[in-house]
RNA sequence: GGCCCCAUCGUCUAGCCUGGUCCAGGACACAUGGUUCUCAGCCAUGGAACACCGGUUCAAAUCCGGUUGGGGCUACCA
Protein backbone atom coordinates (compact mmCIF):
# COMPACT_ATOMS: atom_id res chain seq x y z
CA UNK A 1 0.00 0.00 0.00
CA UNK A 2 0.99 3.39 -0.85
CA UNK A 3 2.22 5.88 1.99
CA UNK A 4 3.49 9.24 1.54
CA UNK A 5 4.24 11.99 4.82
CA UNK A 6 4.27 15.66 5.02
CA UNK A 7 7.13 16.61 7.00
CA UNK A 8 6.91 20.23 8.77
CA UNK A 9 8.86 21.99 10.87
CA UNK A 10 7.58 23.74 13.51
CA UNK A 11 9.81 26.66 13.16
CA UNK A 12 6.99 28.66 11.47
CA UNK A 13 3.54 28.60 9.74
CA UNK A 14 3.03 26.69 7.15
CA UNK A 15 4.20 27.94 3.94
CA UNK A 16 2.17 28.35 0.91
CA UNK A 17 5.01 26.17 -0.48
CA UNK A 18 4.64 23.31 2.28
CA UNK A 19 0.97 23.28 1.61
CA UNK A 20 1.54 22.78 -2.22
CA UNK A 21 4.06 19.50 -1.23
CA UNK A 22 1.52 18.60 1.50
CA UNK A 23 -1.28 18.29 -1.39
CA UNK A 24 0.74 16.89 -4.01
CA UNK A 25 1.58 13.95 -1.07
CA UNK A 26 -2.09 14.12 0.11
CA UNK A 27 -3.66 13.63 -3.40
CA UNK A 28 -1.13 11.15 -4.15
CA UNK A 29 -1.82 9.12 -1.58
CA UNK A 30 -6.12 9.65 -2.12
CA UNK A 31 -5.55 8.47 -5.79
CA UNK A 32 -3.88 5.54 -5.04
CA UNK A 33 -6.24 4.62 -1.60
CA UNK A 34 -3.36 5.22 0.41
CA UNK A 35 -2.13 6.57 3.29
CA UNK A 36 -0.98 10.36 4.43
CA UNK A 37 0.73 10.92 7.54
CA UNK A 38 1.86 13.94 9.35
CA UNK A 39 5.40 13.91 10.78
CA UNK A 40 6.22 17.42 13.01
CA UNK A 41 10.10 17.48 12.60
CA UNK A 42 10.58 19.18 15.64
CA UNK A 43 13.99 18.27 16.59
CA UNK A 44 15.36 21.77 16.81
CA UNK A 45 14.10 22.58 20.02
CA UNK A 46 15.71 26.15 19.96
CA UNK A 47 13.25 26.89 17.03
CA UNK A 48 10.60 24.66 17.25
CA UNK A 49 7.07 26.20 18.75
CA UNK A 50 3.93 25.08 20.13
CA UNK A 51 1.84 27.78 18.38
CA UNK A 52 3.56 27.43 14.89
CA UNK A 53 2.44 23.70 15.41
CA UNK A 54 -1.15 24.47 16.23
CA UNK A 55 -1.11 26.36 13.62
CA UNK A 56 0.68 23.78 10.83
CA UNK A 57 -2.61 21.36 11.95
CA UNK A 58 -4.87 23.99 11.60
CA UNK A 59 -3.98 25.12 8.10
CA UNK A 60 -4.01 21.50 7.36
CA UNK A 61 -7.05 20.94 8.62
CA UNK A 62 -8.54 24.03 6.77
CA UNK A 63 -7.06 23.64 3.11
CA UNK A 64 -9.24 19.77 3.54
CA UNK A 65 -5.97 17.00 3.91
CA UNK A 66 -6.93 14.80 6.62
CA UNK A 67 -3.85 12.63 7.88
CA UNK A 68 -4.06 9.15 8.56
CA UNK A 69 -0.75 9.27 11.28
CA UNK A 70 0.53 12.03 13.64
CA UNK A 71 4.16 11.79 15.01
CA UNK A 72 6.50 14.02 16.17
CA UNK A 73 10.27 13.52 16.14
CA UNK A 74 10.53 15.14 19.48
CA UNK A 75 9.40 11.78 21.00
CA UNK A 76 11.89 9.44 18.74
CA UNK A 77 15.17 10.70 19.95
CA UNK A 78 16.17 7.30 21.95
CA UNK A 79 15.89 5.42 18.51
CA UNK A 80 17.69 7.67 16.57
CA UNK A 81 20.34 7.35 19.15
CA UNK A 82 19.69 3.93 19.12
CA UNK A 83 20.41 3.22 15.72
CA UNK A 84 23.43 5.86 15.70
CA UNK A 85 25.02 3.38 18.50
CA UNK A 86 24.14 0.42 16.05
CA UNK A 87 26.20 1.66 13.56
CA UNK A 88 29.11 3.28 15.27
CA UNK A 89 29.16 -0.58 17.11
CA UNK A 90 29.08 -2.49 13.32
CA UNK A 91 31.96 -0.27 12.71
CA UNK A 92 30.04 2.07 9.99
CA UNK A 93 29.80 5.56 12.00
CA UNK A 94 32.24 6.77 14.82
CA UNK A 95 32.25 9.43 17.44
CA UNK A 96 33.89 13.02 17.43
CA UNK A 97 33.80 15.66 19.85
CA UNK A 98 30.28 13.97 20.86
CA UNK A 99 28.74 13.67 17.73
CA UNK A 100 28.32 10.60 15.58
CA UNK A 101 29.35 10.85 12.38
CA UNK A 102 28.54 8.10 8.98
CA UNK A 103 31.23 7.18 7.22
CA UNK A 104 31.55 8.18 3.72
CA UNK A 105 32.25 5.51 1.19
CA UNK A 106 33.49 6.48 -2.39
CA UNK A 107 30.71 5.51 -4.80
CA UNK A 108 28.55 6.65 -7.74
CA UNK A 109 24.98 6.64 -6.75
CA UNK A 110 21.79 7.01 -8.75
CA UNK A 111 18.68 7.54 -7.62
CA UNK A 112 15.66 7.29 -10.13
CA UNK A 113 13.22 10.08 -9.59
CA UNK A 114 9.56 9.77 -10.55
CA UNK A 115 9.37 13.10 -11.90
CA UNK A 116 12.90 13.83 -13.05
CA UNK A 117 13.99 10.04 -14.04
CA UNK A 118 17.75 9.21 -13.17
CA UNK A 119 20.17 11.42 -11.15
CA UNK A 120 23.80 10.42 -10.35
CA UNK A 121 25.42 11.68 -7.82
CA UNK A 122 29.34 10.82 -7.06
CA UNK A 123 30.17 10.72 -3.41
CA UNK A 124 33.59 11.85 -4.37
CA UNK A 125 32.45 15.20 -4.63
CA UNK A 126 31.33 15.11 -1.24
CA UNK A 127 34.25 17.01 -0.09
CA UNK A 128 35.32 18.27 3.43
CA UNK A 129 35.86 22.10 3.11
CA UNK A 130 37.93 24.21 5.47
CA UNK A 131 36.71 27.78 6.49
CA UNK A 132 38.40 29.12 3.42
CA UNK A 133 36.68 26.90 0.92
CA UNK A 134 39.41 24.61 0.29
CA UNK A 135 39.24 21.19 1.09
CA UNK A 136 41.49 18.72 2.92
CA UNK A 137 43.76 16.46 1.46
CA UNK A 138 44.39 13.03 2.78
CA UNK A 139 48.10 11.72 2.90
CA UNK A 140 47.59 10.49 -1.21
CA UNK A 141 46.92 13.91 -1.96
CA UNK A 142 43.19 13.39 -2.49
CA UNK A 143 40.47 15.16 -0.88
CA UNK A 144 38.86 13.97 2.40
CA UNK A 145 35.29 12.88 1.95
CA UNK A 146 32.81 14.63 4.12
CA UNK A 147 31.13 12.15 6.46
CA UNK A 148 27.59 13.20 7.69
CA UNK A 149 26.87 13.59 11.09
CA UNK A 150 24.25 11.48 12.53
CA UNK A 151 23.81 12.72 16.10
CA UNK A 152 24.88 16.21 17.03
CA UNK A 153 27.50 16.99 19.46
CA UNK A 154 24.57 18.09 21.65
CA UNK A 155 23.04 14.84 21.47
CA UNK A 156 20.09 15.38 19.31
CA UNK A 157 19.54 14.05 15.59
CA UNK A 158 20.44 15.74 12.59
CA UNK A 159 17.55 15.83 9.91
CA UNK A 160 19.05 13.62 7.00
CA UNK A 161 19.46 10.65 9.85
CA UNK A 162 15.72 11.24 11.46
CA UNK A 163 14.05 11.37 8.05
CA UNK A 164 15.74 8.11 6.92
CA UNK A 165 15.19 6.23 10.39
CA UNK A 166 11.61 7.88 10.35
CA UNK A 167 10.74 7.23 6.70
CA UNK A 168 11.70 3.77 7.17
CA UNK A 169 9.78 2.73 10.08
CA UNK A 170 6.86 4.50 8.78
CA UNK A 171 7.32 2.39 6.19
CA UNK A 172 6.83 5.32 3.63
CA UNK A 173 6.53 4.00 0.18
CA UNK A 174 7.30 7.65 -1.96
CA UNK A 175 8.87 10.81 -0.44
CA UNK A 176 7.52 13.14 -2.30
CA UNK A 177 9.33 16.43 -1.47
CA UNK A 178 10.59 19.87 -2.89
CA UNK A 179 13.59 20.05 -5.46
CA UNK A 180 15.17 21.88 -2.31
CA UNK A 181 15.73 18.00 -1.06
CA UNK A 182 17.58 16.51 -4.14
CA UNK A 183 20.98 16.99 -2.81
CA UNK A 184 20.02 15.32 0.76
CA UNK A 185 18.97 12.49 -1.54
CA UNK A 186 22.20 10.72 -2.29
CA UNK A 187 23.12 11.53 1.74
CA UNK A 188 20.15 9.34 2.72
CA UNK A 189 20.73 6.88 0.43
CA UNK A 190 24.29 6.55 2.26
CA UNK A 191 22.24 5.75 5.57
CA UNK A 192 19.99 3.27 4.13
CA UNK A 193 22.76 1.52 2.97
CA UNK A 194 24.82 1.44 6.30
CA UNK A 195 21.18 0.65 8.16
CA UNK A 196 20.71 -2.59 5.85
CA UNK A 197 17.51 -0.35 4.55
CA UNK A 198 15.56 -0.34 1.14
CA UNK A 199 15.16 3.45 0.22
CA UNK A 200 11.95 4.34 -0.60
CA UNK A 201 10.72 6.04 -4.02
CA UNK A 202 11.41 9.26 -4.68
CA UNK A 203 9.87 12.63 -6.22
CA UNK A 204 10.93 15.52 -6.06
CA UNK A 205 8.69 18.38 -6.51
CA UNK A 206 9.27 22.01 -8.73
CA UNK A 207 9.84 24.96 -6.22
CA UNK A 208 7.30 27.92 -6.38
CA UNK A 209 8.97 31.08 -6.85
CA UNK A 210 7.96 34.90 -6.04
CA UNK A 211 6.54 36.93 -8.84
CA UNK A 212 10.41 38.64 -8.95
CA UNK A 213 11.68 34.97 -9.97
CA UNK A 214 13.20 34.75 -7.05
CA UNK A 215 12.49 32.73 -3.39
CA UNK A 216 9.02 32.78 -2.12
CA UNK A 217 9.50 35.04 0.36
CA UNK A 218 7.36 37.55 2.72
CA UNK A 219 9.11 40.77 0.78
CA UNK A 220 7.66 39.56 -2.22
CA UNK A 221 3.87 38.72 -0.87
CA UNK A 222 2.67 36.52 1.67
CA UNK A 223 3.58 33.42 2.38
CA UNK A 224 1.82 32.10 5.12
CA UNK A 225 -1.36 30.04 4.79
CA UNK A 226 -2.73 31.70 7.49
CA UNK A 227 -2.52 34.85 5.83
CA UNK A 228 -4.21 33.71 3.02
CA UNK A 229 -7.13 32.67 5.39
CA UNK A 230 -6.94 36.48 6.56
CA UNK A 231 -6.97 38.24 3.26
CA UNK A 232 -10.31 36.39 2.26
CA UNK A 233 -9.34 33.19 0.23
CA UNK A 234 -11.07 30.18 0.14
CA UNK A 235 -9.61 26.82 1.23
CA UNK A 236 -10.73 25.37 -1.85
CA UNK A 237 -9.38 28.13 -3.91
CA UNK A 238 -6.41 27.73 -2.66
CA UNK A 239 -6.05 23.95 -3.13
CA UNK A 240 -7.62 24.55 -6.66
CA UNK A 241 -4.42 27.06 -7.27
CA UNK A 242 -1.90 25.57 -5.75
CA UNK A 243 -2.48 21.93 -7.79
CA UNK A 244 -2.42 24.09 -10.79
CA UNK A 245 1.42 24.79 -9.57
CA UNK A 246 3.15 22.07 -11.59
CA UNK A 247 0.64 20.24 -12.57
CA UNK A 248 -2.14 20.04 -14.75
CA UNK A 249 -5.64 17.68 -15.46
CA UNK A 250 -4.33 17.77 -19.02
CA UNK A 251 -8.03 18.90 -20.70
CA UNK A 252 -7.66 23.01 -20.67
CA UNK A 253 -9.65 22.62 -17.05
CA UNK A 254 -8.84 25.61 -14.15
CA UNK A 255 -11.73 24.94 -12.33
CA UNK A 256 -11.37 21.26 -10.81
CA UNK A 257 -13.19 19.65 -8.02
CA UNK A 258 -11.07 17.59 -5.92
CA UNK A 259 -12.38 14.46 -6.04
CA UNK A 260 -11.80 14.48 -9.95
CA UNK A 261 -8.15 16.04 -9.46
CA UNK A 262 -7.95 12.91 -7.11
CA UNK A 263 -9.00 10.71 -10.15
CA UNK A 264 -6.69 11.76 -12.47
CA UNK A 265 -4.15 12.92 -10.48
CA UNK A 266 -0.41 11.43 -11.76
CA UNK A 267 2.52 12.11 -10.20
CA UNK A 268 4.43 11.35 -13.19
CA UNK A 269 2.51 14.16 -15.15
CA UNK A 270 4.10 16.80 -12.64
CA UNK A 271 6.08 19.41 -14.30
CA UNK A 272 10.16 19.40 -13.88
CA UNK A 273 9.96 23.16 -13.91
CA UNK A 274 9.64 25.96 -10.98
CA UNK A 275 6.44 27.91 -11.35
CA UNK A 276 6.28 31.42 -10.49
CA UNK A 277 3.16 32.33 -7.99
CA UNK A 278 0.46 34.17 -9.61
CA UNK A 279 -1.62 36.29 -6.49
CA UNK A 280 -4.04 37.16 -9.57
CA UNK A 281 -4.77 34.08 -10.84
CA UNK A 282 -5.28 32.83 -7.31
CA UNK A 283 -7.49 35.99 -7.25
CA UNK A 284 -9.40 34.89 -10.48
CA UNK A 285 -10.03 31.56 -9.28
CA UNK A 286 -11.25 33.08 -5.81
CA UNK A 287 -13.27 34.86 -7.14
CA UNK A 288 -14.72 31.85 -9.05
CA UNK A 289 -15.57 29.69 -6.53
CA UNK A 290 -17.16 32.71 -4.32
CA UNK A 291 -19.45 32.95 -7.64
CA UNK A 292 -20.60 29.13 -7.43
CA UNK A 293 -21.02 29.75 -3.62
CA UNK A 294 -24.57 29.38 -2.06
CA UNK A 295 -25.35 32.50 -0.78
CA UNK A 296 -25.97 31.73 2.76
CA UNK A 297 -23.96 29.60 2.75
CA UNK A 298 -20.90 32.59 1.29
CA UNK A 299 -22.91 35.21 4.35
CA UNK A 300 -21.65 32.43 6.78
CA UNK A 301 -18.05 32.63 5.70
CA UNK A 302 -18.28 36.50 5.80
CA UNK A 303 -19.26 37.07 9.29
CA UNK A 304 -16.10 36.43 10.86
CA UNK A 305 -14.67 39.71 8.77
CA UNK A 306 -17.96 41.74 9.61
CA UNK A 307 -17.57 41.08 13.75
CA UNK A 308 -14.07 41.64 12.79
CA UNK A 309 -14.89 44.76 11.59
CA UNK A 310 -17.34 45.68 14.06
CA UNK A 311 -20.34 46.02 11.44
CA UNK A 312 -23.30 44.93 12.99
CA UNK A 313 -25.46 43.01 10.92
CA UNK A 314 -27.25 40.98 13.52
CA UNK A 315 -29.75 43.96 14.03
CA UNK A 316 -31.25 43.34 10.32
CA UNK A 317 -33.40 41.27 9.19
CA UNK A 318 -31.88 37.57 8.99
CA UNK A 319 -32.06 37.41 5.80
CA UNK A 320 -30.60 40.71 4.52
CA UNK A 321 -26.87 39.54 4.90
CA UNK A 322 -27.82 36.65 2.10
CA UNK A 323 -29.53 38.68 0.10
CA UNK A 324 -26.59 41.40 -0.02
CA UNK A 325 -24.34 38.79 -0.37
CA UNK A 326 -26.37 37.24 -3.60
CA UNK A 327 -25.65 41.09 -5.02
CA UNK A 328 -22.41 41.07 -4.38
CA UNK A 329 -20.79 37.41 -4.85
CA UNK A 330 -20.11 38.97 -8.52
CA UNK A 331 -18.26 41.14 -7.80
CA UNK A 332 -16.12 40.29 -4.78
CA UNK A 333 -12.83 38.14 -5.83
CA UNK A 334 -11.79 37.45 -2.17
CA UNK A 335 -13.99 37.50 1.05
CA UNK A 336 -12.71 40.72 2.25
CA UNK A 337 -13.58 42.98 -0.54
CA UNK A 338 -17.27 43.09 0.74
CA UNK A 339 -16.65 45.47 3.51
CA UNK A 340 -15.30 48.13 1.25
CA UNK A 341 -18.13 47.36 -1.59
CA UNK A 342 -21.38 46.37 0.76
CA UNK A 343 -20.66 47.70 3.78
CA UNK A 344 -22.87 51.12 3.39
CA UNK A 345 -25.79 48.56 3.77
CA UNK A 346 -25.30 48.21 7.58
CA UNK A 347 -24.07 52.05 8.23
CA UNK A 348 -27.07 54.20 9.98
CA UNK A 349 -25.01 56.94 8.53
CA UNK A 350 -22.74 56.99 5.53
CA UNK A 351 -20.46 58.99 4.94
CA UNK A 352 -19.90 60.60 1.09
CA UNK A 353 -16.84 61.88 -0.30
CA UNK A 354 -16.39 65.40 -0.79
CA UNK A 355 -15.29 65.17 -4.49
CA UNK A 356 -18.46 62.87 -4.80
CA UNK A 357 -20.71 65.34 -3.14
CA UNK A 358 -19.74 68.30 -5.37
CA UNK A 359 -19.52 66.05 -8.93
CA UNK A 360 -23.37 64.35 -8.35
CA UNK A 361 -25.51 66.12 -5.34
CA UNK A 362 -25.18 69.47 -6.79
CA UNK A 363 -28.22 71.56 -5.48
CA UNK A 364 -30.03 71.64 -8.74
CA UNK A 365 -30.52 67.99 -8.11
CA UNK A 366 -32.71 68.72 -4.45
CA UNK A 367 -35.89 68.59 -6.53
CA UNK A 368 -35.79 65.03 -8.40
CA UNK A 369 -34.91 63.65 -5.20
CA UNK A 370 -37.48 65.31 -2.68
CA UNK A 371 -39.91 64.18 -5.87
CA UNK A 372 -37.85 60.22 -5.75
CA UNK A 373 -38.04 60.27 -1.74
CA UNK A 374 -42.25 61.43 -1.06
CA UNK A 375 -43.27 59.22 -3.71
CA UNK A 376 -41.20 55.96 -2.63
CA UNK A 377 -42.75 57.16 0.96
CA UNK A 378 -46.07 56.52 -0.01
CA UNK A 379 -45.29 53.01 -1.64
CA UNK A 380 -46.89 50.44 -0.12
CA UNK A 381 -45.47 47.26 -1.57
CA UNK A 382 -41.70 48.35 -1.88
CA UNK A 383 -38.83 46.48 -3.68
CA UNK A 384 -36.88 46.88 -7.28
CA UNK A 385 -39.71 46.51 -9.45
CA UNK A 386 -42.20 49.55 -7.76
CA UNK A 387 -38.64 51.56 -6.96
CA UNK A 388 -38.34 51.32 -10.77
CA UNK A 389 -41.39 52.26 -11.76
CA UNK A 390 -41.54 55.71 -9.32
CA UNK A 391 -38.24 56.52 -10.72
CA UNK A 392 -38.50 56.05 -14.48
CA UNK A 393 -41.88 58.13 -13.69
CA UNK A 394 -40.26 60.59 -12.15
CA UNK A 395 -37.83 61.10 -14.85
CA UNK A 396 -40.21 60.92 -17.35
CA UNK A 397 -42.35 64.04 -16.08
CA UNK A 398 -38.91 65.83 -15.42
CA UNK A 399 -38.17 65.07 -18.75
CA UNK A 400 -34.65 64.31 -17.87
CA UNK A 401 -32.08 61.57 -18.85
CA UNK A 402 -32.48 58.44 -16.24
CA UNK A 403 -28.55 58.43 -16.32
CA UNK A 404 -28.84 61.92 -14.71
CA UNK A 405 -30.58 61.02 -12.03
CA UNK A 406 -29.86 57.21 -11.77
CA UNK A 407 -25.51 58.36 -10.79
CA UNK A 408 -26.80 60.91 -7.80
CA UNK A 409 -29.12 58.86 -5.92
CA UNK A 410 -26.66 55.97 -5.81
CA UNK A 411 -23.92 58.04 -4.84
CA UNK A 412 -26.39 59.24 -2.17
CA UNK A 413 -27.87 55.70 -1.40
CA UNK A 414 -24.29 53.78 -1.14
CA UNK A 415 -21.48 56.59 -1.07
CA UNK A 416 -19.68 54.92 -4.17
CA UNK A 417 -19.78 55.46 -7.77
CA UNK A 418 -20.28 51.74 -8.70
CA UNK A 419 -22.40 48.44 -7.42
CA UNK A 420 -25.23 46.71 -8.63
CA UNK A 421 -28.52 48.08 -9.95
CA UNK A 422 -29.35 50.75 -8.45
CA UNK A 423 -33.32 49.42 -7.73
CA UNK A 424 -32.05 45.93 -6.23
CA UNK A 425 -29.87 48.27 -4.16
CA UNK A 426 -32.99 50.22 -3.34
CA UNK A 427 -34.48 47.17 -2.31
CA UNK A 428 -32.08 45.94 -0.52
CA UNK A 429 -31.47 49.25 1.84
CA UNK A 430 -34.98 49.35 2.74
CA UNK A 431 -37.65 51.73 2.33
CA UNK A 432 -36.52 53.80 5.45
CA UNK A 433 -32.84 53.74 4.92
CA UNK A 434 -33.55 54.83 0.97
CA UNK A 435 -35.78 57.49 2.07
CA UNK A 436 -33.62 58.68 5.12
CA UNK A 437 -30.22 58.61 2.56
CA UNK A 438 -32.37 60.58 0.01
CA UNK A 439 -33.80 63.58 1.98
CA UNK A 440 -30.25 63.88 3.89
CA UNK A 441 -28.06 63.61 0.51
CA UNK A 442 -28.54 67.43 -0.36
C1' G B 1 33.61 28.14 -7.25
C1' G B 2 31.88 22.74 -6.96
C1' C B 3 27.71 19.35 -7.39
C1' C B 4 22.66 18.85 -8.99
C1' C B 5 17.97 20.32 -11.35
C1' C B 6 15.42 23.07 -15.08
C1' A B 7 14.12 25.89 -19.96
C1' U B 8 6.75 26.51 -24.74
C1' C B 9 2.98 33.42 -24.84
C1' G B 10 4.40 38.60 -19.32
C1' U B 11 2.47 34.33 -15.84
C1' C B 12 0.35 29.09 -15.08
C1' U B 13 0.22 25.34 -18.55
C1' A B 14 -1.33 21.47 -23.06
C1' G B 15 1.72 19.13 -26.58
C1' C B 16 7.44 16.21 -25.58
C1' C B 17 7.85 9.74 -23.38
C1' U B 18 5.58 6.81 -28.55
C1' G B 19 9.11 12.91 -34.24
C1' G B 20 4.66 14.39 -39.11
C1' U B 21 -2.43 15.56 -37.05
C1' C B 22 1.25 22.29 -34.03
C1' C B 23 2.70 28.44 -39.25
C1' A B 24 1.78 25.37 -31.26
C1' G B 25 -4.13 24.73 -27.83
C1' G B 26 -6.33 26.58 -23.04
C1' A B 27 -6.32 29.88 -18.68
C1' C B 28 -4.81 34.47 -15.97
C1' A B 29 -3.43 39.32 -17.21
C1' C B 30 -3.79 43.03 -21.15
C1' A B 31 -6.46 45.55 -25.43
C1' U B 32 -10.98 46.38 -28.34
C1' G B 33 -16.22 45.81 -29.10
C1' G B 34 -21.22 44.18 -27.30
C1' U B 35 -24.86 43.94 -23.09
C1' U B 36 -26.24 47.72 -18.93
C1' C B 37 -28.03 53.23 -14.84
C1' U B 38 -22.20 52.66 -13.11
C1' C B 39 -18.77 48.90 -11.77
C1' A B 40 -18.39 43.93 -11.82
C1' G B 41 -20.16 39.83 -14.49
C1' C B 42 -21.22 37.67 -19.07
C1' C B 43 -20.31 37.29 -24.54
C1' A B 44 -17.20 38.17 -28.86
C1' U B 45 -12.53 39.57 -30.98
C1' G B 46 -7.21 40.61 -30.83
C1' G B 47 -1.91 40.85 -29.74
C1' A B 48 1.45 37.45 -27.33
C1' A B 49 5.84 31.66 -26.87
C1' C B 50 8.79 26.43 -28.69
C1' A B 51 16.10 30.52 -25.15
C1' C B 52 20.37 29.93 -28.67
C1' C B 53 23.70 26.96 -31.73
C1' G B 54 24.76 22.41 -33.85
C1' G B 55 23.55 17.14 -34.79
C1' U B 56 20.18 12.85 -36.06
C1' U B 57 16.05 12.42 -39.62
C1' C B 58 12.48 12.78 -45.65
C1' A B 59 10.47 15.48 -41.23
C1' A B 60 12.15 18.16 -34.52
C1' A B 61 8.58 22.14 -29.75
C1' U B 62 9.18 16.80 -29.51
C1' C B 63 15.42 12.74 -29.85
C1' C B 64 21.03 13.84 -28.88
C1' G B 65 25.19 17.32 -27.73
C1' G B 66 26.86 22.06 -26.47
C1' U B 67 26.08 27.27 -25.12
C1' U B 68 23.42 30.75 -22.49
C1' G B 69 20.05 31.79 -18.77
C1' G B 70 17.36 30.62 -14.21
C1' G B 71 16.95 27.77 -9.71
C1' G B 72 18.55 24.52 -5.68
C1' C B 73 22.29 22.51 -2.47
C1' U B 74 27.08 23.27 -0.66
C1' A B 75 25.38 23.81 8.27
C1' C B 76 26.64 19.38 14.09
C1' C B 77 18.87 24.30 10.29
C1' A B 78 15.11 21.44 8.69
Amino acid sequence: MVKVRFAPSPTGYLHIGGARTALFNWLYAKSQQGQFILRIEDTDLERSKKEYEDEILFSMKWLGMDWDELHYQSKRFDLYRAKAAQLVSEGKAYQENGATLLKTTKQEIKIFDLIRGEITFDTTNFISLKEDGTPFFNAQGEPVLKDEVLIKHDGSPAYNFCCVIDDSAMEITHVIRGEDHISNTPKQILMYQALGLKPPKFAHLPLIMGEDGGRLSKRTGAVAVSDYRKMGFLPEAIVNYLMLLGWSPGNNQEIIELLSAVKNFSIKKVNKAAAVFSMEKLTWINGEYIKKKDPKALAELIKPFLDEAGINYKDKAPALLAQVVKLYQKRIPTLKDFIPRAGYVFYDEISIPLELKEKYLTADKKPAFNLLSENIKILSDFNAKTAEETFREIVKDLNIDSAELVHPVRIALTASEVGPGLFETMEMLGKNLTVKRLQQAI
